[in-house]
DNA sequence: TTCGTAGTTCGCAAAATTACGAACATTAGT
DNA sequence: ACTAATGTTCGTAATTTTGCGAACTACGAA
């Protein structure tokens, strides 16, 4: 059923999708508006266990939106500048109407 | 859980969860581009059952993403246009890195 | 080597999502 | 009243998502 869309359609509901969780949605627009975050300190400020919070870094991660790199003993979060553009211009074109 | 967050956040979660299906964002781009539609016309369009087609027009509706009404014995669906500022403008607020 | 820090993975459970076909509701026309 | 057209709802099944704690990995410092 994938098949039948055609990509733009497919990489914007993947977008859309890592986006459409509240914990997901406030981590990537802190990354939106800081440059970068560590794993950490998400974990103390969210209410939620630090397994979970792994889990939705991964899943922000496989969508392609942020990026992490290994600052010992740390993890050092910042979006994919790439596909924000990508899903930056995606979604401009979506809401064109007036 | 959902008390943790603005409501912002919230309800830019639940236009991007709605949002993060490939049916679902497709039948939103269409009304994105062509002010009304009709079910039937989806229906025979889209790979999937009108059961499943009604699900997702549910689903729409009830992120306040879209609105039907009746033309008997059709449902004519067309955008909720307040709701489609609100996401074009909460949108634009996540994505604001140049 | 042992300990503390930072984070991931595993195993599990509960809930939500996705999808279908059958049955049902509504309305208009014959 | 019967039929056709258009959708919705129901019941079901398979899959995915969400979330947790316990166990594990990796690494640097004492």
């Amino acid at each position: 059923m994938e098949q039948f869309f055609n990509d733009k359609i497919i990489t914007a509901a993947r977008f859309a999708k890592a986006l459409g969780h509240p914990v997901r949605l406030h981590i990537f627009m802190l990354l939106s508006s800081q440059s970068h975050c560590y794993s950490g300190d998400l974990s103390e400020d969210l209410p939620i266990a630090k397994s979970t919070l792994s889990q939705h870094l991964k899943e922000l991660k496989n969508a392609g939106l942020i990026q992490g790199s290994i600052e010992t003993p740390k993890i050092r979060y910042c979006l994919n500048y790439e596909n924000y553009e990508l899903a930056k211009k995606i979604f401009s074109e979506i809401f064109i109407k007036n």
